[in-house]
Order: C-alpha cells, then sequence, then structure tokens
DNA sequence: GAAGATACCGACCAAACGGTATATTGTCAA
DNA sequence: TTGACAATATACCGTTTGGTCGGTATCTTC
C-alpha cells in the first residue's frame, strides 16, 4: 500500500473516545439501526480499520455507548443532583424546575437519548435491553431511595409505595420528553412536566 | 417475460389492505428505517410491481400506515370507549384498568406503535412527525374534553386546567408502555399504570 | 536497537436495500 | 368484442451497508 497518512502520535484512548463521541450523535440523531458508520467515520477522522481495532462490531459500538455515554449523563443530570437533597420532594421538584427552565432545542429535537434507544432496540437486541434496563433500574433506585428517606424523615406520605412511585415518576419524565419531542414544542414540554411538579408534591406530607 | 404467475382474481383493495397490515407489522417489529419492503412483501405474497402501485415510496406506505392503521387503531381502543363515559374519572381509570387486566404480551414486547414511531422518526422527517402529532392532538383533545366536561358536572376538580393534565395523563401512558417495554415485565406495566390511576383520583372532586 | 505488540490505514467484498423498467393479464365501459 | 387502463409480475440497477484483510507505522520492552 502506498500513501499511508497515520495520524502523527497515536492516541488510542482519544480515538476511543472520539469514536464514543461521534456514535453517541449519530445515534441520536438516526437511531441505532440507521446509524452510519460511514458517517461516524467521516465525523472523526477516524479509519474504518481504527474503528474495528477498538470495537468489533457496529453493535459492539452501540453497546458502548450505552455503558459509557448515556450512563454517565443521566448519572450527572439527574442521579448525583437528587442524592444531595435532604427533602426528595423538594429535590425532585427543583430538579423538573431545572429541566423546565433549561428546556432546549436539542431535548425538544432530539428526545431522551435513553428513551429513543428503548423503544428502538429493546425488543431487536436482548444486550441492548439489559444495558439500558441498567440505567433504568440505577434512575428508579435512586429515586425510590430518596423517597424512602423522605417518608423515615416525615416528608413523605407513608402510605405510598416508594418504588411504584419511582417506577412512574420516571415514566412520567420519560413521556414528557417524548410528548414534546413529537410537538416540537418547549410549551408542551414545560406544560406537561409541571403537572409532574404538581403531582410531586401531592406526595408531600 | 416468461413466468407470470398472477393472482387469479385481482382485488385491489385486499391488497392494498395486506400491504398495510404486513406494514404494520414489520414495522412494529422492526421501526420503519430497518423495515424491509422484502420482509413485507414475503408476508404477503404480493410482488414488488403490486407494491409500487399502490404506493410511490417507502415513505408513502409508512405514513398510510400512520394514517389508515394506528390511528384508527387508537380511535377504537382509546377515544371512542372515553367518549362513552359520562364521569371522566371513573372513564379514564375503567380504561386503564382494562388495560392493566389485559396487559398482553404484544404490549410488553412491542410498546405503543405511536410512541414506537415518534420516538424514531419524528426528528428525521417531517410529514411522518405530522401524522403522528394528528393522533396525539386528538388523544390529548379527547381526554382533555372529558375532564372539561367533567369539571362542568362537578365531578372534578376546577382548580384544573384540563388541557396540561390531558397532555400529562397521556405521556405518562407512554411512560408506563415504554418502561414495561423495557423491563419485559408485565408487573412493572401494572404497577405503573397503578399509580396513574391513583393520580387519576386525585384529579375528583 | 531489535523484536513484538499495539494502533491504524484504506481498498475491497458480499449482501441487502429501495426503487425502476418493462411485460403481462384481469376488468369493465363502450 | 374490443380497446384502454388498472393491477400485477419479475428481472434488474445503483447505492449503501457492515465487515474483512493485508499491510504499515508507532510504541514498548528487553
Amino acid at each position: 500500500m502506498m500513501n499511508m497518512i497515520q495520524r502523527k502520535t497515536r492516541n488510542p484512548e482519544q480515538t476511543r473516545n472520539d469514536l464514543l463521541d461521534a456514535a453517541y450523535h449519530e445515534i441520536l440523531e438516526s437511531g441505532f439501526q440507521a446509524a452510519s458508520l460511514e458517517r461516524i467515520l467521516a465525523n472523526t477522522s477516524v479509519s474504518k480499520g481504527a474503528l474495528y481495532h477498538h470495537f468489533g462490531t457496529k453493535r459492539d459500538l452501540g453497546l458502548a455507548v450505552i455503558e459509557e455515554v448515556i450512563g454517565p449523563q443521566l448519572e450527572k443530570r439527574w442521579f448525583t443532583i437528587l442524592a444531595q437533597h435532604d427533602n426528595p420532594i423538594n429535590g425532585l421538584y427543583n430538579l423538573i424546575a431545572e429541566k423546565i427552565a433549561q428546556a432546549d432545542e436539542s431535548v425538544i429535537r432530539y428526545g431522551c437519548p435513553l428513551n429513543n434507544l428503548i423503544q428502538e432496540m429493546s425488543p431487536l437486541d436482548e444486550s441492548f435491553r439489559q444495558g439500558l434496563q441498567k440505567i433504568l433500574e440505577r434512575w428508579v433506585e435512586v429515586v425510590a431511595q430518596a423517597l424512602k428517606e423522605g417518608q423515615s424523615a416525615g416528608q413523605v406520605r407513608p402510605d405510598t409505595n416508594p418504588e411504584d412511585i419511582a417506577l412512574y415518576i420516571v415514566a412520567s419524565i420519560e413521556g414528557c420528553v417524548g410528548l414534546g419531542k413529537n410537538a416540537q414544542s418547549i410549551d408542551a414540554y414545560q406544560r406537561c412536566l409541571r403537572q409532574l411538579q404538581v403531582y410531586i408534591q401531592s406526595l408531600a406530607v
């Protein structure tokens, strides 16, 4: 082979991260199945050989995106913040207030990366489903834990089941995002979340 | 051309319906983008020529599925039933109770056809988005209308906004289905919907 | 500094895709 | 009965797909 223009200095970690990042965006925009490896490569100026050095298959790349990009992102944007408050009602309320205030183009346009992949992939690939489910369960658990502590502290109504309510809250959030996405309407998204706030307040003692 | 084995008797309407039905199932299982025309044809024993006689493009077929299959299906399963009750709280409650009781494999496995397409297609194709939005708006409107009438009849709390609540209820339903789908768990689906029932009851006067 | 491992390159491939072109046949009005 | 058109059939096409492979460059280790 004649002309080999390789990256001057190697940086396998950077290459891997570039690929994960580009794949994340490509999947966000097109879904996993319609995500094009060629487009991902074009957006990273990484070669196909490099890609297949770091990831065995497209599927592996997708699973890595779930575990290494989407998971940590939600961890940062929801879970850690939620764990800080000492009153779960206020914590949830404020967190959602923040989402309402920060409602940006990206959420309205592309929705929730987690939910997108759930709807597309969970019936098609068991590994995807499990990867997504792990994140979902963590989310529900964080909310449930907060509610439980709130019950102990006498802040949350005792006649409620934290696990069930947590499940429902997470479902509602995903639903609000999904509806806002199809309506292409920040207003609908915000109105929807505000009703969720009302519901959350109804859990207070 | 040598071997032309045509259907003895023509039936263009039947052919069209067969295609819509097969396309609906293919899309439900694989999503729109990954839906294969070849597979649809194989499941209908319709020829490619016939398909392209009835539908100009794959996209047209998808839009027809939304308008002629998914729309009417929701109309039948939700909207008409909901319009019958004269107390919206009971109406919604019972309708959801029915969904809880009827929770079948298909809902858990494939989720809601409407929501699936929303998450996949609404950012990618404006016509899809509009077709889906039309159904969504009808859904929200039916619920809102019922709540409004309930307010007039003194059955629903007057200090609530029917449109916002309807939006939120629809979002919650889609959320519950989505979560049950990824959990592959009828139980999670039912627990989630039961919390929605609790919420709905809280709207009563 | 030689050797072996790791990282990267890009041409190539078979399969599947949506879509087209052209031929044929059933249907029905005139 | 026939002419016109709607309906159906199938071979074929260009493109894109995920994936492979032989090769090269850089890095690490001894």
